[in-house]
DNA sequence: CGCCTATTTGATCTGATTCAAACAATGTGG
DNA sequence: CCACATTGTTTGAATCAGATCAAATAGGCG
């Protein structure tokens, strides 16, 4: 397992899709931020709020979800150090989702002015950030074609491959192993699936020797194999061609 | 009916989400844009391709969407005129799904290099593209909870009603009737439906006389009935006070 | 140790798919 | 203006992936 870089997160996450110059890097250091830690299972911000900061996850595993009035809920995106994941707030006032922990976090807050004057003095990072979310949407996309027209077995494949390719993009994980700390309805929430249905697919994928997947450890055994089943083609997260490595 | 606008679709579109200066309107309708008319059926781009050009539609309706290797497709967002369904691409150089037709079209081309600097001579401009990214993002939310969490009902009910309401955010529509040229294939494409259950559900909602739905004419003859029953609230749309009035 | 949460298993049910075929509408060329 | 081809809609029957319900295990942890 790779131990967690000592860089900066956002700095990591952003040298992962974009390039940085050293005065862009320090104004990303120098961004003021509050630092916060947060338990599990709790709401960062809600459906219908109006933040006015930025959240940046700093450590730990954040969701973005909604539920419906049967009170099923649907989770929308798995955050990771280094990511913002309402990053969106600064151009839409009204939040349509909520936000919560996965595991107990540290969260930075970003005041949304000290964020517009970074990216107005600095706007290749304006246009980074406007490119993360633009990812984030690419993201979205590819997990509607898997809800839409996969299966469940193929729909959990290709979900794994992301997040090993998201971790290993940001330092977080070699390329076999990962910490995944997610539990199995929770994963159900993310692909449309039921806590059990999900434990059975599971099992299916740990009997056909791809992974294996006990107390938040992720292990891929067969990459390519899980690559196959998950029909997973990393293109649409934008990485660097250094940070591909392992996906291609 | 309403009738087409006599404005510039971008200009109409804009300030749905946002409102312009004089200045920055005229900027749009300067836009060296290449107009050309499209049949049905055609791909715009595709999955894969670098782009240095955006697409305007014009007239006619067009959709985003992936292939699986299996062959199945799935439709990530329906697009009118008015809308720029890859202005992604300013900013991802390679596309991660396909533009195509639904219907005749026309689309205006316009160069990355104009765009950018257009944004560079407007960075208000540049800000409501970023938001209208955003509230791309936010659809794509929108259809993954009604994937993941709703039956075909409430389903089919949402994306009508969101069909609705932005057409006459554009006016396009006056919410009670609106042209919807889409197939029962596509419109299961879209929804993760097979296109028979597509066809029965219809039949559902037109026997519950929520709408009409014949020709390639959409016909909402209960507003709140419909939405109730897609769980409908417009807020993620984020349009502005003045083009809500039907959905609120 | 005992509580709480997460995983697992079994049995049953159902929304939605698939396959197959009939029907309607639209458009085309003669 | 009609026969024909094509595309879209509708219907029926059989089947299935995945949901639901219920209950048993297994881990973690104070």
């Amino acid at each position: 397992m790779t131990s967690a870089p000592d860089q900066h997160p956002l700095v990591r996450k952003l040298e992962s899709i974009t390039d940085l110059t050293p005065e862009e890097r320090q104004a990303l250091l120098d961004l003021p931020m509050k630092v916060q830690p947060i338990g599990a299972d709790q709401d960062i911000v809600r459906e219908g709020d109006r933040p006015s900061r930025c959240c940046l996850v700093l450590q730990g595993f954040v969701c973005r979800y909604k539920m419906t009035l049967p009170g099923k809920r649907q989770i929308m995106a798995f955050h990771i150090p280094g990511d913002m994941p309402d990053l969106q707030s600064l151009h839409l006032t009204v939040l349509d989702h909520s936000l919560g922990t996965i595991t107990r976090c540290e969260v930075g807050f970003i005041r949304h002015e000290d964020v517009r004057d970074l990216v107005r003095r600095f706007p290749r990072i304006g246009d980074a950030f406007w490119r993360d979310t633009l990812i984030d949407a690419a993201i979205f996309r590819a997990w509607m074609v898997g809800m839409g027209r996969r299966e469940a077995y193929g729909r959990i494949a290709h979900l794994l491959c992301e997040v090993m390719t998201k971790l290993r993009a940001v330092g977080l994980a070699d390329g076999v192993t990962c910490e995944l700390p997610i539990t199995q309805t929770e994963l159900g929430d993310a692909l449309g699936l039921s806590t059990v249905h999900v434990n059975r697919v599971l099992q299916e994928l740990r009997g056909n020797d791809l992974i294996t997947l006990r107390g938040g450890t992720l292990t891929v055994l067969d990459w390519d194999g899980l690559k196959t089943a998950g029909e997973f083609d990393p293109a649409y997260l934008q990485l660097d061609r250094e940070h591909l490595d392992r996906a291609a």
